[in-house]
DNA sequence: AGCGTCCGCGCAACCGATTGCACAAGCCAC
DNA sequence: GTGGCTTGTGCAATCGGTTGCGCGGACGCT
């Protein structure tokens, strides 16, 4: 219960206790093999009993690399984006890195003030889950080949810009969102409705897969609707509307807002499964636990997260820029897509399907 | 297009361009009043001109302040933490604040290494969201007064060791159990029983408000199942008990566990709220979105976590030690207890009510 | 005994910014 | 013309480790 001036202990507290130099500890405590045991057990020793604890600070400035990672995504409270931090972080622990957890939350200047921080305290590597600034620019701020962008979905990518070549990591969305759909046709429902924020890449992206695969089954065009891009607080209109002229099955941008749908739905006459089959993508938890389960095409946002510290740390040690890799999903059959009554009677229960490995474009399963 | 060394600028080359010492130049980018306008004009339109970013390693080392948070949870997939995550770094952020994000995953080790890590990097400050460590433990490592309990739940609590005394901040538990026992009392039901994982602190406080409260209404004693501390794979133990001997009401531990109950219960013949009524606890997204909408406690977490960024930082800036708060919370009456039949006809409209404010104690509403 | 090696360790420079103190002008007053 | 003051800058030390290079001694060999 000392009241000593509690100063910071430091490496040449350390070393006079151990009675060598600076220099000797330190490479006594980070084990380099010129030292002798002897004089190494000295300064363990010595190191525990005063308690030091080496400055990061320090060794940064010198070793000219930090042990830091930086994560930048739109909401921590968003179950997606949770995922994807928590695999991100556990990676990132256990390769010794720390990290840095930004939230941009769409807002630009927010964003760059993130990137500046990030940029400030030298970060190994970055990910960039959904970013809303042109890569260009985070490039300015950021070095090239130690950035990753996780699930990018550019707003409207500013007159050309191209989105990065390199160094992207995303899901299977087009294998999801055709698995989804050649699900609900079999299924037999023929009148299909996307639900989708209608801005994004992303969106665009899953849309014109929908229409596609719709197109190829001869069940186009396709009928869409746009709940806009302000969080999923317009569900009610989106109900009202499919309420106005319901199509057989709705096919979501993703589970939040599927669930939305379907709790938007409860005041109308339209119930999900009896008279609307609905599909979701992500497989959040809750929507493994609605009423009913919903139809769904599992990400795997965890490994997702996981994934990305692994390239950024590959793209480090070896200099190498990261390559782009696409991960499979996986289509989770619930409650909500029952076989419609007038066609196939296909059984009720779990079905699984996984889309295409780790290749460029999603295969669309069969 | 330069294929130079690509050499990071540094306050020097900053210098050289303006035409003046390092030590002007980095005072005139902190705006310091000593500088010439002409000077301090120059030394920006410099450090513009070459992209200059200070090293934050480096400014640390000096000015012995990081400007970094540190914020120890359990998951960031949880929705609760998730919440306290998204508050906490927003908060820091509006102050220039960088926050490292360690999951320690009720994982001894793995926390003492997350500890360690923040220690290295000489947070300013840290956040512990229900650490498993001994308090003590924690103190050997990082400085007292630099770090806040939120949410606290002490695992076991060796022998003799006490729960900090200050620096805590937690949501009014004893007041938000306590109003939802009296929502489900006056609403008409007698039988309750609590559903909590029977193992820590908190849900040994949960329990024993709850159980007050019923003794207060001579509905005593308290009845009560552990589902165990796992997680909440074991709802369907859970479901079958219940089912075995339904009470007329539960009262769950949290909103997770309860949902998990809901679930459960599905292939059972109790069907909520028809049989059972049902409450949680934290007011997740998805409790509000369930079939029946869950009548729960709404925990503001996002709210805590800015309060805890506020606290570090009071504490940091003056020097002084952060005192305890606790949060009010909010009763949030859905459809899962409606009034019972057999008693008061209360309206079955949304009602709210308020805990005490920032008062040590929880207050029962009445 | 003389010489070449190898091992273990210390000196001092270095990473990049901050800051106490001193110094150089410029201005006014005596 | 010199002293006193204000204003604007620069020198150099400092934060706390890391690391290239060199040195001294022990040891083996001829």
């Amino acid at each position: 219960m000392r009241r000593a001036p509690e100063r910071r202990v430091v490496l040449a507290d350390v070393a006079r206790l151990a009675g060598t130099s600076e220099a000797t500890a330190s490479r006594a405590l980070k084990d380099d093999p010129r030292i002798g045991e002897t004089t190494r057990a000295a300064v363990r020793a010595a190191a525990l009993k005063l308690g030091y604890v080496p400055n990061a600070a320090a060794r940064s400035l010198r070793a000219r690399r930090t042990h830091i990672l930086g994560l930048l995504l739109d909401d921590l409270a968003d179950p997606v984006h949770g995922k994807v931090a928590a695999g991100f972080e556990e990676a990132a622990a256990s390769h010794g890195f720390a990290v840095f957890m930004m939230t941009g939350l769409h807002d630009q200047e927010r964003e760059e003030r993130a990137l500046t921080v990030l940029a400030e305290h030298r970060a190994d590597g970055v990910a960039l889950a959904s970013c809303v600034s042109d890569p260009t620019d985070v490039f300015r701020r950021l070095p090239k080949d130690r950035v990753v962008f996780v699930q990018p979905d550019y707003p409207a990518l500013a007159d050309g810009a191209e989105p990065p070549a390199r160094g992207v990591l995303r899901s299977d969305d087009t294998g999801g969102f055709a698995a989804a759909v050649e699900h609900i046709v079999e299924r037999g429902y023929r009148r299909v409705t996307y639900v989708g924020p209608g801005t994004g890449s992303a969106d665009a992206l899953r849309r014109a897969t929908v229409s596609e695969v719709l197109d190829r089954h001869h069940l186009g065009p396709i009928r869409s609707i746009d709940c806009g891009p302000n969080g999923w607080r317009d569900a009610r209109d989106v109900a009202e509307r499919l309420a106005a002229d319901p199509p057989e099955a709705v096919i979501c941008y993703d589970d939040k807002l599927a669930l939305s749908v379907l709790d938007a739905l409860r005041p109308t006459r339209l119930d999900v499964p009896r008279d609307l089959a609905l599909v979701g993508f992500d497989g959040i938890p809750p929507a493994r636990q609605s009423r009913p389960r919903l139809t769904t095409v599992d990400v795997p946002s965890v490994e997702l997260g996981r994934r990305a510290v692994e390239m950024l740390l590959a793209s480090i040690k070896d200099g190498i820029p990261a390559a782009s890799e696409v991960v499979p999903v996986e289509l989770i059959v619930g409650e909500s897509t029952p076989p419609l009554a007038r066609s196939t009677p296909a059984a009720p229960r779990r079905e699984r399907q996984r889309t295409a490995a780790v290749a460029g474009r999603g295969t669309s399963p069969r």
